[in-house]
DNA sequence: TCTCTCATGTTTGCGCTGCTTACATTAGGA
DNA sequence: TCCTAATGTAAGCAGCGCAAACATGAGAGA
């Protein structure tokens, strides 16, 4: 006979990618990369072992969503810090500002944007996307300054190279 | 009967905890760190599969003795690159040149120092030794301009902190 | 309402890994 | 010359990534 509706949990998830990727982010916060295991994971959200596989072709491709994720509400809350009133100047240290900001309260996230021994940009062209629209946000202010005469007139992918760098550093001193 | 001396390797490898550092660099320069294993390594240097545990207690052990290594290069380099005749804007840019340099070549070593999920700093007092070892000699730089009155009079762990977080973020450029 | 399909979850199993324990060999000092 | 400690080997456990075959059930079309 089949089971009543009581007395066993569904035969679906309902959301497992999801609840994957949460699961992952919550470990990541408290454990190193290398200690995650989609095995553990599965058991933890209460699942069977390889069911994970039905939504990550691989280990690496669940961090790489994880990363992708990452840079999608990076890009969301960098565009929402800009605001109408803003000059150039102001725009660049509010996105710098939200980049910091974003690296400490998503480190989980964040950490994998720099870790290529765990993401694979070469393999995964919607997170190449996802990490290239984020970084277009600073372009675009970078190419405002320069338009408005602010800023000097030097190529715009070395001086968001170089602010980038300079962000990340101090990001990185944050953390530790 | 024993066997001859011709037709059999050596029972003891020799310098078996060298050869598995450097197996371990030549691994790291052309593979990520997450497809190293202490069992592959031996097999490549011909040496039994459970050998490394009489030189590394445990995987990350073996990752924290290369990042020694590394910060024990780096120092001696960076000591290296003082030269008498210098002052301490010269000495400043030496070293930051050094230390870029030896991000580059020595790649596999540098990007243990910032990868907490290989190494753990808590765990080995001699790796965090090595490390202090070489910011100490940016300090040193930096303790020296201000008393030559040509820095500026702030706290030398800060500027050094901003010192070294360009540096890395430029580094982090280069690799990419 | 019934049935069929396919996304999603399970089971089983292979080969690899880290690491432990017990045993073998040998270099070098007493 | 013998003993011991350092260094290597062999065997084995449990966990892992991943693949293949199978089970379940939600939702679309009749």
């Amino acid at each position: 006979m089949t089971s009543t509706r009581r007395d066993r949990k569904k035969y679906h998830h309902g959301d497992l990618r999801q609840a994957l990727l949460e699961a992952a982010c919550d470990h990541l916060r408290h454990e190193n990369a290398d200690t995650l295991s989609l095995r553990a994971l599965a058991r933890k959200i209460g699942v069977s072992q390889t069911a994970p596989y039905r939504h990550f072709d691989s280990r690496n491709a669940l961090f790489a969503a994880i990363a992708e994720w990452g840079f999608r509400i990076l890009e969301q809350e960098l565009q929402a810090s800009l605001q109408d009133g803003d000059d150039a100047v102001d725009a660049l240290v509010r996105v710098g500002l939200t980049y910091l900001e974003f690296s400490v309260t998503h480190y989980e996230k964040y950490q994998l944007f720099f870790d290529s021994s765990m993401v694979d940009f070469e393999e995964y062209e919607s997170l190449r996307d996802a990490g290239e629209s984020s970084f277009r946000v600073m372009l675009g202010v970078i190419e405002r300054g320069k338009a408005e005469g602010v800023f000097l007139d030097q190529p715009e992918e070395e001086m968001a190279a170089m602010v980038w760098s300079g962000i990340h550093g101090i990001a990185s001193l944050l953390k530790t």
